[in-house]
DNA sequence: GGCGTGACTTGAA
DNA sequence: ATTCAAGCCACGC
């Protein structure tokens, strides 16, 4: 049995992003039961470019690409975004609740 | 070992 | 509607 840490389980959740759909720190947290700690789970994307999390699917709750300013160039995560049908201006996401992926309700809950 | 910062969220004024 | 403040925990210096 292995011992999911925080962080391992926001990677776990990231990588089950659906193609096309995005979430917010706070869902993924809330997912986890620490909505409070939404901060820990964007220094877990942190560390995230050491795993094959897609990232850029992860935005703040607002739908704005908050943290496309640690991707390598400065649009690539825009690019990536629109790359899988989401529209993104301003670095933020047009029809964001639309594209918004809940992993406590299109996941079933572990508890 | 203490202090500050950070890819956030929520609630209240 | 917008703005301010507080909470949460891990990492770096």
């Amino acid at each position: 049995m292995e011992e999911p840490n925080f962080f391992d389980k926001v990677y776990q959740v990231a990588k089950q992003i659906p193609f096309g759909r995005v979430t917010s720190y706070g869902a993924i947290a809330k997912y986890l039961g620490a909505v409070r700690s939404a901060r820990m789970v964007g220094w877990a994307m942190n560390n995230s470019h050491t795993k094959d999390v897609p990232a850029h699917r992860v935005v703040n709750r607002n739908g704005v690409l908050t943290g496309k300013h640690h991707f390598d160039g400065t649009n690539l995560m825009q690019q990536l975004l629109e790359n899988e049908g989401v529209k993104v201006v301003d670095n933020q996401i047009i029809n964001f609740k639309d594209h918004f992926w809940d992993p406590g309700k299109e996941l079933e809950s572990p508890y």
